[in-house]
DNA sequence: GCCGCCGATGCAAGCGTTTGCACCGTTGTC
DNA sequence: GACAACGGTGCAAACGCTTGCATCGGCGGC
């Protein structure tokens, strides 16, 4: 019933095989051909077989998106913005979950699965196993990872090391000499590089401010509101409780926030907290935080991945890294003397 | 370089046909033939032609899921359980972005596209314009909408007037008879159904009570915090401000009590805030909410088409619709005398 | 002991494109 | 005016699988 290239080629009178050249735009297909053919094909409401045009060609037109959540607030927001950069370009965007480690063991990834079914892969910040990573390769397609970098394959992310550091030492400028730092959740059988490099990045700041960060203000968070208040209710259940918080997201910090007022506490009077992200609820919540551009890491990386699609061997092996910035509310200020 | 069917035949001492069967399970296959082509398969690391199988059976075992946003919290979480249920039956997740209303007009979204391509398809809460609807049905595969119904197609969704309803309700319990509504955005080119289902209930609970809805206590919060924010601070300019507010989303109404405290006003003894969804910062955050199911809706509409394309014409149209409940916490209490 | 049936298997024709190669008529060059 | 080069087009062989139909033993029933 839906028509095939055999009858757009009947219906312009000529070959399938210039059927097919003059609809992908090829050269040597003369002007009045293009247009017959053109016309033929709107006519008869022709739109070429997927899985024709994949088996014949090996294109698939499509890139894989493999991320281990869609719920959470970096990821949906990275994923909206590499979908429509995909789309844009008339790439489509297969979502593949890694699973949720709250499902026990993580369900293996298989990438010898999008062999033939995608041109490149996207992967969002989930740290692949030796062997996933080996054979990811053995692909040997554009693969660019969004949040950490790999060797050997394209990434984009931002400097987290950097971030650590940034939102610690606008604490320290601001008087505090007690801050804590919230973060992953070490149980999580992924291993995200995010959390430990910004714990990296917490540490080094102090050091470098003469301060030796103690071990009790390192508790994890999780990663989520819930886990970010939980957090910070045992921090302020020590005996000397930190005068300002860093939190590894936005999410954490609001959390963070809660249990902070729900002791009767003001912020940023009594702590203060900066979180990371650029989460739309922080900055109602007046959260100081330090804000990173999902939006263009998942842009960019969309590009980058066409890019190499389209041949482009130059850019195969770079690594972007975008800038952050310290957006200063109302949740931090010099401490309390 | 990659093993093909053949491969595995000759490896197995059979015919391709024989291994296809083998491999998919079919009946007529001995037992020992069935070892003997296992082996081979995972020997030689076989993995089935997508596109080849494709091509040759019609079958795609993949869906599509055609979403106007990811990044907003209902979107997310829905995609996450589809995606999720999809990948536990083998089955692939083709992302469809149909644009962002922000870029100007929509992007037309052309079913047709989809033909061949996928199995079914999920279409969450995008409101389709007439054509769009006809050539989705012309594709004659199985369609569910998630979070609207339309005739003709599965659907799972909650009923949004009962929302609206239920929380316009409490409202009234309290004692509150100033109770306005913070709806969606008026101008957005895709008319969703629930902000206009939400604000039915409200009206009809208010009428209930004897009470009419006042205009201007109707206000467009953009589904958005900002916009909540916004449409909080038009309606605390009023001269009679409303004593208590229901907001379409929890991230609209998590705006609105940024604004009422911007204002030194508090909640609930000033202003009472009720909003919708089961956001994990509404919780955190102490906002009385009619919690939906989110994942659960998700989760139903992906078994429901898995269902139908294995066959099963009985649920063919088939609508669900979940309950929602009200969860008191403290934004929401009894007004001032 | 013959016949029909059934389970197990193979044959080969698709499925709808893409693309290397051949072909053919022009055009431009010396 | 002959020849090379080239743009425009068609032929037909892949691409890798699925599946209707044919085939082939073996087995139970009569």
């Amino acid at each position: 019933m839906r028509a095939r290239i055999q009858d757009v080629a009947r219906a312009a009178g000529v070959s399938t095989a210039t059927v097919s050249r003059s609809l992908r735009g090829l050269p040597n297909v003369s002007s009045e051909t293009r247009t017959a053919v053109s016309k033929a094909a709107q006519d008869l409401g022709y739109i070429v077989s997927h899985s024709a045009s994949t088996l014949a060609s090996g294109r698939t037109l499509t890139v894989a998106v493999i991320t281990p959540y869609v719920g959470r607030w970096f990821f949906a927001q990275a994923i909206e913005a590499v979908e429509r950069v995909l789309r844009a370009s008339g790439f489509d965007a297969l979502l593949v979950g890694v699973g949720q480690p709250s499902d026990g063991a993580r369900p293996s990834f298989e990438p010898e699965t999008l062999r033939g079914r995608v041109d490149a892969v996207v992967v969002l910040t989930v740290p692949l196993t030796g062997r996933e990573l080996d054979e990811l390769r053995a692909l040997e397609m554009p693969t660019l990872f969004l949040g950490a970098a790999v060797a050997g394959a394209m990434s984009v992310r931002i400097d987290d090391v950097a971030v650590g550091r940034t939102a610690t030492q606008h604490l320290l400028e601001l008087g505090h000499r007690k801050i804590a730092h919230l973060g992953g959740d070490p149980t999580e059988p992924l291993h995200f590089s995010a959390p430990s490099d910004r714990r990296a990045g917490w540490m080094s700041a102090m050091r470098a401010a003469g301060l030796e960060p103690v071990p009790a203000y390192d508790v994890p968070g999780l990663f989520t509101a819930d886990g970010g208040r939980a957090a910070m209710d045992q921090l302020l259940d020590l005996v000397d409780p930190p005068t300002g918080v860093f939190a590894d997201s936005d999410e954490m910090a609001l959390g963070a926030l809660a249990a902070i007022r729900a002791r009767g506490l003001q912020v940023p009077q009594d702590v203060s907290v900066v979180g990371v992200d650029g989460h739309e609820l922080a900055g109602i919540a007046g959260l100081t935080t330090v804000e990173q551009p999902v939006d263009a890491q998942g842009a960019l990386a969309a590009r980058m991945v066409l890019l190499a699609v389209a041949g482009d061997d130059i850019h195969r092996h770079e690594h972007a890294l975008l800038p952050v910035r310290l957006i200063r509310r109302t949740s931090t200020a010099a401490p309390r003397s």
